[in-house]
DNA sequence: CTGTTAGCGCCTTCAG
DNA sequence: CTGAAGGCGCTAACAG
């Protein structure tokens, strides 16, 4: 910066309001300090600014992987949405391991970052608030409120839940399995209340109708295909099979068609999420489709108002949607 | 640090060298140092630190787009291999957009970066190496060498078209179609020459045996079903589809659906880079394997190793393979 | 409108 | 092994 003021014949501090206040500076001074800029070559160094308070321009985000497609699409969401307010993200991926979500969460403390957008890898978010010393804002990503004091974005769970458990009750199916994994255990546990409340509408008992799995991580889609010998085995075996997401119900596909199973003449699947890829499977997936792009944009919009001046918490929750596709169909007669 | 040298009575000093330089500490003074940062809730600064001169431990990487699976994995491998070094990555999509891998990089080198990993959003990377002051690392990701003067890592895409046309050729097929599209434009030519000398290979006339389609972004999969009526109308219709990405052949499948064409029956097709999905499409998709997980990891690795004192700027060419699923099969007879 | 100046928090050399 | 002091590049407050 000093080699601009020199260059262009002006002091440092001319340079300076060029750079934050160019309104100020005459416009022939500017003129000329813009050219002695890149005639040196000069970049701003954002570390120098920081120190001296200017508030940073770089938000973190932690979720619990990115190689899965659901968070590819969070992350545009969030990383559109900031580009729009000229910031950059720091993205962590936690695999669900409070270990490492807590180092992630330091360091982008330490960078001292405006602000974290967390997919906690934990039912209890406890941890979390006492992780973040105060003064770093957090917004939870995928994730309810529960009271805490700071924003939340959310879909509704027991509304996607509900949705997959009646699209396949009016179908005429009365044995239902849900698949869930300690990977998103918390929105699992809603999606399965929304199963139960549709259940006990529809005037079924939970124990007869319902078999609970779980698929160990972290390949769900192999979990779900290798627990598939167990579920169909018995008389009381499922006629549909809800998943808590899209690459658990690829695995369940993948498995059924190794078994010889038809889906959905012999067996009806339901996803969640819709992943770009849910349309294209074999046969096109029926699912629950969750809004992500959104859901990241509206996280990336509540942590940029944490910094105006009237910012009160809250929660967004947005609405998922049935998409029914190829994969449910009516349950096949007993006899046929 | 101040404040915790004070709760600790000890000087700033000790503090930072129980910091940077444990072991030159007297065991019980680190001791009550570290008891008091947890107190105080002490949080280094980096920003400061980087102001001092301590290399950045962040690494920007540029891809084309996060929400693309094909980045979603590369990123995993990046950010896996970085964090075993402390390293955190700041992310950002280009859309292959000129102006926004610009302005992308500029802000990575203002904020000080280690090293940014770029795919670039042209074909000739003269453009990068000019927007990058000397100074700032940068290893190219899935994009050859060139002769440029920095590290890159890529996959050998010319292996890649000649095993996907020496597949289908294999089959019988004689007439091919190969889908490309501005987005990966580089890498797409490259698979076309691979293409075109499986062709010649087989004593076969690029001009009569292989149509070129240009799908306009940013959705391929759209614009890879749109293209379909076109492509398939006439009488010399290919017989076998090649795509640059497994995105554009998801699009290929629903389009052919859609028009009632049977794969691999009718039309055989081939996809490129082996997404997760890919294996549990209608019909499986069979596809040119990319180890995109290792793309990432080899990518950090050279990165990181900028800064060894006896660094050596070189080019990593990693394997394609492969993998035959149930979208291709052989020619169907002309008259049956 | 332009120039001068005092730190932001940390690391590092040097003296004790 | 510990204490004191300078400066990294920038911003903002004030003087000219």
């Amino acid at each position: 910066m000093r080699q601009v003021a020199e260059a262009a014949g002006v002091s440092v501090a001319t340079v300076g309001n060029v750079l934050n206040a160019p309104g100020v500076v005459a416009p022939e001074t500017r003129r000329r300090v813009e050219l002695a800029m890149t005639q040196v070559g000069f970049v701003r160094n954002l570390a120098a600014r920081q120190l001296r308070g200017v508030p940073s321009s770089v938000v973190g985000v932690v979720i619990l992987d990115l190689a899965n497609p659901f968070y590819g699409e969070i992350g545009r969401g969030i990383e559109d949405r900031l580009a729009e307010a000229g910031c950059l993200v720091m993205l962590c991926s936690t695999d669900a391991d409070v270990g490492k979500e807590a180092s992630h969460l330091r360091m982008l403390e330490e960078h001292g970052v405006r602000g974290v957008l967390v997919t906690p890898a934990e039912t209890h978010i406890e941890m979390l608030t006492r992780t973040l010393r105060r003064g770093t804002p957090m917004v939870l990503l995928d994730h309810p409120r529960d009271g805490a004091d700071m924003c939340a974005v959310t879909v509704d769970n027991v509304l996607g839940g509900r949705l997959a458990a009646g699209h396949v009750l009016s179908l005429g199916h009365r044995r239902l399995a849900f698949l869930q994994s300690s990977i998103g255990a918390r929105q699992s546990t809603q999606r399965r209340d929304g199963i139960l409340r549709e259940l006990s509408a529809a005037g079924l008992d939970a124990a007869e109708s319902l078999v609970d799995v779980d698929l160990p991580p972290p390949d769900v889609a192999a979990a779900a295909d290798a627990a598939l010998d167990e579920l169909l085995s018995g008389p009381r075996a499922p006629t549909a099979i809800l998943c808590f997401n899209d690459v658990a119900a690829l695995g369940v596909l993948t498995g059924l068609r190794r078994l010889g199973v038809h889906v959905p003449n012999d067996v009806s699947v339901v996803g969640y999420d819709d992943i770009q890829f849910a349309a294209g499977l074999s046969p096109a997936l029926t699912t629950v489709r969750q809004p992500k792009y959104q859901l990241g944009r509206a996280a990336a919009d509540l942590l940029l108002d944490e910094s105006r001046p009237g910012h009160r918490h809250q929660e967004i929750m947005l609405q998922p949607t049935l998409v029914a596709r190829g994969s449910t169909g009516p349950i096949a007669e007993p006899g046929a």
